[in-house]
DNA sequence: TACATTCCCAAGCAAAATAGTCAAGATTTC
DNA sequence: GAAATCTTGACTATTTTGCTTGGGAATGTA
């Protein structure tokens, strides 16, 4: 199991879609802008999504992805592993002679441990998170602050003062 | 949380030394030897499970690395967490404003995933590992091979033919 | 048909993280 | 004092990540 921002990024948009679901298509850059995620980058993600069935798209002006299935069909863990591919550790992968042809001491540990989060993040759904209280906020604050940036072409964001609370 | 084959090569290591203990001081050399690991990679991470206390060490000629605290005392969790400096996620780890001031969309998911795995890494302690069959196994294989490959100088390991079962 | 909108795809690229090397030193034992 | 061992820091190579660029292909609308 690999847990990095790729991984989250996939679920955040996986999410923001199932959100709007019931609006039609969704574009990657309505998604893209809400979600503060490069539209490239979607792109890419969105193309694996695709692969394995997790998003169906629709060409075309008024296109866009909606989900494959229903929400509470989906998991985490599916949105995760489409994305990042090597699901498994890095090293000996599967393979059984990891070192001097032989299981490495801690390779059970970690095929356990592997499935472990893997049956974690299997059993929390797409509609789970969209039940989740601090999510629906988030969402509707999202969807309010995208309406304004939407008349507004570009936001400016040369030198922001992200860390003006710090020090 | 992070897991990458750092944490992996800090619990070899550290069950290695478990598996070990009560032979005295281990070096790191051995370790590196038994356990394929390169020595100066292994310094970097005792240098940090020191940190830690989770080892302690003995300068000078028979001396070398034990376990900070018994093997049942120490957890998985924390040999990781002392490797993997930041524990966190990557982009919004801790911070509230992970995106445009406010909390992203999956920030709850993430911080709900990460304890879970904290939680279960945490349960295990080397001693469990030592009490697995299949790591008594290899470690008693581990031995054995090791005083063969101490006669010979090096393994010659050119072109060795991996991926033969493929295809 | 033209054209705008959207998905689709592949190559490439900078920055960061990972995995590892190298070199110099500090302690201790013999 | 010499050898063994830990200790530390700087440096390097490779991979991954996050992203850009630049082209397509499909499809709805005028």
């Amino acid at each position: 199991m690999k847990l990095t921002t790729k991984g989250r990024y996939a679920v955040t948009a996986m999410l923001d879609l199932s959100l709007h679901y019931g609006e039609g298509p969704i574009t990657l850059a309505d998604i893209a802008q809400r979600q503060g995620i490069s539209l490239s980058y979607l792109e890419q993600l969105f193309s694996r999504l695709r692969k394995k069935s997790l998003v169906a798209s629709v060409r075309g002006p008024g296109g866009g992805y909606s989900l494959g299935r229903d929400a509470d069909e989906i998991y985490v863990g599916e949105v995760i592993s489409a994305v990042d591919e090597n699901i498994d550790t890095t090293r000996c992968n599967g393979a059984y002679n990891c070192h001097n042809n032989e299981r490495c001491l801690t390779h059970e540990l970690w095929s356990d441990l592997s499935s472990q989060i893997y049956n974690y993040l299997n059993k929390i759904s797409l509609q789970d998170l969209m039940d989740r209280k601090t999510v629906r906020e988030v969402a509707a604050r999202q969807d309010h602050s995208n309406q304004e940036e939407v008349s507004g072409l570009e936001v400016t964001l040369a030198d922001e003062p992200s860390d003006l609370a710090g020090a």
